[in-house]
DNA sequence: GTCTATAGATGGATAGAC
DNA sequence: GTCTATCCATCTATAGAC
């Protein structure tokens, strides 16, 4: 039941807003009397830190075996490219979510989640680091660089559609290409 | 006053969200009452109506601007991306706002603002499209990569500090350089 | 573990005095 | 053009029965 109650919060979430989103709408959706859900969890917050804190260990983990499945830099760099969007692809409801309500996050909560983000994007300008050592990427502004890349492909599930042209796949493979080159040396 | 309102409204709604706002709190942030606030506005989402529509127009002018200075394609081309990015910086609240507070508007207002976005994105993709024609540019998938270069021009503000290391110019020099060697033919 | 009932605050918006 | 006072709906959260 805690479980429905989370995956009903992340739709209605990603749909209206963590703060347009009452309770009474969320027992609605999933059937039950709002003050059921305060069996299963103390404050509305915490619902939403439940998602936060579920999204952001699985992404951390899907970059781990990337990273570990990839033998070179570069081929570690590709993997993780393509497993961040296609993470956020699949997991769009709540990567949208994890991107726009941290405003709903109280202090202590807040520093954890973004402690979280904070690691996940040194693992990435850690990769171009070594790829600049290793003399694969050129001389570049690793934290501008870095921005650029995460930003733009977090922002995939804003406009992709799992019923159009393209494959998620595909899509991962034109990002993918498109970055290499713009990094590549000249 | 009605502009005073305005501007604290672009602050609180940057800062807490827009429905995290309250017409009180707007209020003592301008310093009357709620009540007077609704001799200038008709309701909480004209004000936001009135943000998007600001912030939209003034964006349309920038690149019409931007283009009708520059001759080719190409520096037609570079001065949309840096005119995007250093206006994405100089009015980072009002576009962070327009990025994420689309929820709040009801159907029509939805669509006008959506209308708008749309224009602004196909004349980019205008712009690809005259590259490629003129052999500027490779062969590309013009959606895809489109949606790429804007959603991380757009995105500078969530990270970029007016106090840091880079100008506004500089962030913008170098988003351009590495799009363009993204984008040039091999 | 779910329910009904309700507390207590706050939400957006309006009426009417000045 | 701003104020006080107020309406009614909704908010998060709790109490206590079953």
């Amino acid at each position: 039941m805690k479980e429905k109650i989370k995956q009903s919060a992340i739709k209605l979430f990603y749909k209206k807003g963590y703060f347009a989103t009452g309770m009474r709408t969320l027992a609605n959706a999933v059937g039950i009397q709002k003050a059921s859900i305060y069996h299963h969890y103390p404050s509305k917050e915490d619902i939403l830190m439940d998602i936060f804190r579920t999204t952001m260990i699985d992404l951390q983990d899907m970059l781990r075996t990337c990273l570990d499945e990839a033998s070179s830099t570069m081929e570690k760099f590709q993997a993780a490219i393509k497993g961040h969007i296609i993470f956020h692809i699949e997991r769009k409801e709540e990567v949208i979510i994890a991107d726009s309500e941290l405003r709903g996050l109280t202090a202590d909560n807040y520093k954890e989640i973004i402690q979280m983000r904070d690691d996940y994007e040194k693992e990435i300008q850690r990769l171009l680091k070594e790829g600049v050592v290793e003399g694969i990427f050129p001389e570049m502004d690793i934290n501008v660089i870095s921005y650029a890349i995460l930003t733009m492909c977090s922002a995939v599930p804003l406009w992709f559609k799992k019923s159009g042209r393209l494959s998620k796949e595909e899509v991962a493979d034109i990002y993918t290409a498109m970055i290499l080159k713009g990094l590549a040396r000249s």
